[in-house]
DNA sequence: TCGACTGTTCAAGTATTATCGAACCATGGC
DNA sequence: GCCATGGTTCGATAATACTTGAACAGTCGA
């Protein structure tokens, strides 16, 4: 099941009110700072939850991957997830790093 | 009704996801988007959906406020709304502006 | 090729949010 | 004092979102 790509939205299609919700959980917020400093392999991701879900994980994954927040690429038999940053800070200046800051 | 004050969180207590979560919803970013201005008449908010419920935008507006974001005080027979901006400024610096810029 | 490992998807249950009418209340103007 | 204005709260319903197990699939190593 890694071997397929998965559907990431184009930077002009990705909305602000997207982007607030998916920060606004804070596992999905705690992911996000997780990748900040580079990418990381998904099963690296929310270490802080040991014990969490592999669907609840892989649910939460996909609302940041589908707000345009996150890329995530197959990567042998896991995936590779990384910060879309470059296009985000493209698109909504300062908003990332105003959000990792805090 | 328009008598009492309402109750509004200290800033050390607002937190980064209920700030974003308050703002990921469009007509509560709307609100926030005209009162950015200045203070603002609540009857006056929302001027883009002039058939709005009270209720609903009563609502809205207590979703802002306990967030931190907005300010809403009583003003004669109605309520002034402003936005908290230096409050949230020396919480969370270069978030608002990002938001309201993009 | 056969497991073990990593993730996705589906479905079902739960929980949180949104929406809005109705009832109610202060204030201001007359 | 009375009424119209502006807004809150409550309660019910609808709509979203979250969580998780189960089933499944691609990949790697032995």
């Amino acid at each position: 099941m890694a071997t397929y790509e998965l559907e990431h939205p184009a930077i002009e299609d990705i909305t602000l009110t997207d982007v607030l919700f998916a920060l606004s959980d804070p596992a999905r917020l705690e992911i996000v700072r997780e990748v900040a400093d580079g990418p990381l392999d998904m099963a690296a991701c929310g270490a802080t939850n040991p014990d969490l879900p592999k669907s609840t994980k892989s649910h939460l994954m996909k609302v940041l991957r589908e707000a345009g927040i996150v890329r995530n690429v197959p990567n042998g038999r896991g995936r590779l997830v990384s910060l879309r940053k470059d296009e985000l800070d493209a698109r909504f200046p300062g908003l990332l790093d105003s959000v990792l800051g805090a």
